[in-house]
DNA sequence: GGCAAGTCGTTGAGCGTGCAATCAGAAGTG
DNA sequence: CACTTCTGATTGCACGCTCAACGACTTGCC
């Protein structure tokens, strides 16, 4: 214990991270990286599909006539908007969505999903809940998890991210 | 309430998510996604470092005599063998560490630190310990902050990472 | 000792993303 | 109505990452 503060004192101007605050951090990093890639990897085995992608179609099947605005969705998942247009590309080259003009606003784009898309959202979205139950969800009681919803909250509001860059 | 029990019955076979659920689950998607943008952006701004680069001069900095070997400073850090060759080339280039034979393992190198890059990474972790509280440290009790360390190493158990890919 | 299998690090190819520039159209101002 | 300014979406480019393949070396086994 001693021995540890002793060589605390190395930092100089500098307040370091107690091993809480250490094991908090990085522990987040590593869960976080780690459940993305392995919910990736299980998506993408089990159905051909990113995780990306079953982003943006969970968006479509829960949006208005299963169609939303480029830049809605770009924000909704947190993409850049050249980024969503070449990942609406694959989708729309996959025949699960399809692009849509927007009479409204003749700038704007629809991404609408096709039934083929709502089949194969279908199909993965039992894959990925049961990924996300097992690697996630299930490790917490209720009252656990409406504390970590709080936690994210605060973060949130601390980043200021309600919307995208 | 019951509205919103009538409505989920659209799942044929599949329990969807609560909204507890929900939350906790793309509050967890959203939040490390900011953290790591917004304090990536600022490591860059201040120093013009990498978030990745660095996790590296950090591991390095911890390690005996400032030097690792590339696997394990891969494993560390999360990242594949392959990308941290190319990670390593460019810190290389910047001065900030070099490469050192291996004595024991004639296929091996290790990342050693210079003293460039000890002096960058000084500056460098005021900066992003700063934001790391400002972002989430602060915003947290200690005890909230040991839930969550245990919240994450329930994770890291059941995706089972204690090494790499 | 000699051979097979495994490991470490690097390289080439391919992919997905962000940034900056661009164009089309909308919205605000005189 | 003409003019500027802003916004939506796309494209070229550069970058960083992974995967597969490779060469160098180590380890285990006969």
């Amino acid at each position: 214990m001693l021995g540890a503060m002793a060589t605390v004192s190395d930092s100089h101007e500098l307040r370091l991270l107690t091993p809480q605050e250490l094991r908090a951090w990085r522990g987040m990093l590593r869960a976080q990286a780690a459940l993305a890639k392995a919910l990736d990897a299980q998506l993408e085995a089990a159905h051909g599909l990113q995780l990306s992608s079953y982003e943006v179609l969970t968006y479509l099947a829960d949006a208005e006539d299963e169609r939303m605005r480029m830049c809605d969705l770009a924000s909704s998942i947190l993409l850049s908007r050249s980024g969503l247009t070449r990942l609406v590309d694959r989708l729309a080259r996959e025949g699960l969505l399809q692009r849509v003009a927007c009479s409204d606003d003749a700038r704007g784009q629809f991404a609408k999903l096709t039934p083929a898309g709502r089949e194969k959202l279908r199909a993965a979205r039992a894959t990925h809940l049961a990924g996300v139950r097992a690697m996630f969800l299930d490790l917490f009681s209720p009252e656990e998890l409406d504390r970590l919803g709080d936690s994210w909250e605060r973060v949130l509001d601390k980043t200021g991210w309600g919307c995208c860059k």
